[in-house]
DNA sequence: TTCTCCGCAGATGTCGACAATCGACAATCG
DNA sequence: CGATTGTCGATTGTCGACATCTGCGGAGAA
């Protein structure tokens, strides 16, 4: 049952997925269409309209007759989408805080005690799977499509861009007392205390990153 | 000054938005590709780079195969954009609530009474008009790049697909009152407060927008 | 030497033609 | 007569070629 009916640019998409998070392509980089319709043994329409939707997520920017190049964030822009990450994410959960079983809190506080073993052995692939899974579980809840929409896509975003430094921003005991921090919010069952909770919790991880990048590169 | 250093994209993309404002294109209408070509003198390639970015917009839906066609939105799809759009523009506003001199709450002021004075005579065009700067001048004050962006989206959207009913769902009274209830609200500068007043602002009017749709329209 | 201007790759923008696919109608079979 | 299958028109998907634009680098003059 593996329709998949759609076309190249799903495959193209993919593709330079894979390229951003082998690290092959770095912010900033040109995105060259004729490189990777040669690469990819396609003709550049197709190419053209990946493109076209990863500046459409964020990804990438476009720059009318010169080109698409890797989105590379300033600090400032950096906490800006995390801030608006926490915004979305935060009322998302809240909006959905009735349908949150204790079974789903129990689940969630299993994944805390994974993500810091798996932070711990320096296994940064199942960290970031579970970390997904975590935040995956808690706005999934939410059945407004708008907000499922955009938070999607910024979530999709941010993760692209700075996957890489997760495991240098927490202590593994810093990442669990964190999201058990947001499942205890949770349990109280109090709106405005769950959507604060959240926003906090992404200001501070914009903020370390933004740091990251203030260091290693001069402004634009 | 005219620079528009740009692409046929933009030329194309205005003139699908004439035509869904004189409502010549409608919800559910499918959009051909080659009759846009015909129509504007163009081949197909800049039309097809158009019309991705009014899906990516929401404007229009996307069908592999298929084609595309104007969004169609269910009453809970309307009602999620427009809480969604409250959650955005009353946290830019919380956001950026020190930057409003009181010249600007005398200008919104003014706003208010110039909307009910057209939405009166039935000058629609000067009441949307007016209504999108009482907007525009609220959440332009966030410099919240990220933020801005799909607030600026997701408006849009909701302007072309919903604008033409904006006259019958209050009478000029009720859209004096309800924007000078904001200008109230963010007099007192109390951030929980502003964001809620936006939000309900745009509750109502989404319950209202939705409620027009369940009359005429069966569900999906 | 340094500044300016011109020309040249190399990239994106656009085009017209062809291939693949979908939806609807019509013909065929039970 | 109803359901299934085959066929056809229309629309999207892809391609290769050409047009246009940008930024860079070298030639020439002050």
């Amino acid at each position: 049952m593996v329709i998949n009916k759609s076309t190249y640019k799903d495959y193209v998409v993919a593709h330079v997925y894979e390229r951003l998070q082998k690290g092959e392509l770095n912010p900033g980089d040109q995105v060259l269409e004729s490189h990777l319709a040669t690469e990819l043994g396609l003709s550049r329409a197709p190419i053209r309209e990946a493109l076209q939707q990863l500046v459409a997520d964020g990804l990438l920017t476009y720059k009318p007759q010169v080109g698409n190049f890797v989105a590379a964030l300033s600090p400032k822009e950096i906490i800006d989408a995390y801030v608006t990450r926490g915004l979305l994410e935060g009322f998302a959960v809240a909006e959905a805080l009735e349908h949150y079983t204790e079974e789903d809190l129990e689940d969630l506080e299993e994944y805390c005690l994974r993500m810091e073993k798996h932070a711990r052995r320096g296994k940064q692939k199942e960290l970031i799977e579970i970390g997904t899974e975590f935040h995956q579980l808690l706005f999934n809840k939410s059945n407004n499509i708008q907000l499922i929409e955009y938070t999607q896509r910024l979530s999709h975003k941010l993760h692209l861009l700075f996957y890489k430094h997760w495991a240098s921003l927490y202590t593994p005991e810093e990442i669990r007392d964190r999201h058990q921090e947001l499942v205890c919010v949770l349990r109280k069952k109090e709106r405005p205390l769950v959507e604060q909770a959240l926003r906090e919790h992404y200001n501070e991880t914009g903020q370390k990153v933004a740091r990251l990048y203030e260091e290693n590169e001069e402004g634009e």
